[in-house]
DNA sequence: ATATAGTGTGTACTAGATACACATTGAACA
DNA sequence: TGTTCAATGTGTATCTAGTACACACTATAT
């Protein structure tokens, strides 16, 4: 089969042009119909579902690798990207049969063994807008869509718990800093916000009370127009205050007297 | 030289026995006479300083080669040690001629080009009681001693900006998760915590009110005994409940309604 | 004995977080 | 057409954590 042929190619050309040991992998959250999702890929021949990720060029930044990969998945060019734990431990890919997986991919045994040798991941995790996103499965497998955070299948790798991280780094990020601006289209209502923290805390809050420490962030400006089209009450557009929003990002609040 | 050849052997150990690409660095925090520290490593034959570093051997686990390193510095066992930040960037060696320091050891330039290829740099933080260190060289230094934080001078490699991030990840995690076990002798008094707490900040702090909320935190227990010897009225001694610090470690405080 | 400087302790005040209720609106339905 | 319903808009009382602040005690130094 070709496909087996132009994979070796591909693997030669990653050991060339790449850096060995060392990968990256992305957990890619978006928001949509209320729910907080994560965009994963399913390889070739499997049922099998993992993180997208990505390999480092020699003569590349780190953190470019990583905006490239996303680029690849999703379409997107500017986002909020972050690195948030770098996974180096021996038994990391325990999960799963390795070299099972990868025979399915067509490869012979040896070529596979070379392949999973342990890696150091480090591990990025991405804010988007769900409506931008193109989903756009790589070489190694047939299927990128996203998932409902609640609905994560088994994982290949130790990919969920780097799921389970990303996720308790974006839920503490929260508490410093503000989020929205990269999950949220350009125009969103309270509401629509309120919706987003909720699903990234886990639990409900009260409205008013959210509204009011919202707004007192002095990062949203209320438009005049409201949301129509809705079985109620129309509800106001907000908009984020970019310059403020930037700002409040760098002062994160600190334990002070 | 006979410094040369070891060197060089030294070196091919290196490459047949640890992962190529990623290395390890840290920053070790120390508390003594008031002032936060940090301890630094000084190259061979030279006046530049950097942080003490590793490699990752290939059926290591990470964080075990960051003990392990730590422990070749400082002789501690058991420590507070925790991944910070992964370092990537092509120019991370930008700030010094590595080529030139690297001649200073001895190695012909072609052999120094061979190691001076970027590599992935993970990041870890050490919280380390002072007193209990026995710094120690490694192969390619001949000083290993304490830095007041305010007096560190330029590092090699990007390792100024390590401290920095470092320093700022200390900070924030005092806003979520209690300090001090690792950093304190096991008696202390509530004025070394809040020196130390002070030191961290870099701020003072109301005397009255920063007792009251440690003690409000619930982890720490006050001895009978008080600390004697002092020129003043005798401070009591506390120490740590470990259980309820591990528990407050653990417990992080977010976010909520 | 006296001075000095650091320690032990308590109370009033402030601001942010929380609990909570009623009026308004727009579509759906009778 | 008007009645119903569910969601939105808004304000106030309360609680709690954090902050500001003062006086008494004690061990050494003189």
């Amino acid at each position: 089969m070709e496909c087996k042929n132009e994979l070796q190619q591909l693997l030669a050309d990653f050991k060339a042009n790449h850096m060995p040991s060392v990968s990256i992998d992305c957990v890619i959250f978006g928001f949509h119909d209320g729910q907080l999702k994560v965009l994963l890929l399913r390889w070739k021949n499997t049922d099998d579902w993992c993180l997208p990720g990505g390999r480092i060029h020699k003569q590349e930044n780190m953190d470019a690798a990583a905006h490239r990969s996303l680029r690849e998945r999703t379409g997107l060019h500017e986002i909020f990207l972050q690195q948030f734990h770098t996974f180096g431990d021996v038994n990391r890919y325990r999960h799963y049969s390795q070299i099972e997986t990868l025979a399915k991919l067509g490869l012979p045994e040896d070529v596979a063994k070379q392949v999973v040798s342990r890696d150091i991941s480090v591990g990025y995790y991405a804010l988007v807008e769900f409506a931008n996103v193109v989903p756009t499965p790589d070489i190694f497998t047939d299927e990128c869509r996203w998932w409902d955070i609640q609905q994560i299948p088994a994982l290949l790798f130790d990919h969920n718990e780097m799921v389970s991280l990303a996720l308790k780094t974006l839920r503490r990020q929260l508490s410093y800093q503000p989020i929205g601006y990269n999950l949220l289209p350009e125009k969103f209502t309270m509401p629509d916000l309120q919706q987003l923290y909720e699903t990234i805390l886990g639990q409900t809050m009260d409205r008013r009370n959210f509204q009011k420490r919202m707004l007192g962030y002095g990062i949203l400006k209320r438009l005049d127009e409201r949301k129509i089209g809705g079985a109620h009450k129309s509800p106001y557009l907000y908009r984020f205050d970019k310059e403020k929003y930037e700002k409040a990002l760098e002062t994160e609040s600190l334990f002070t007297t």
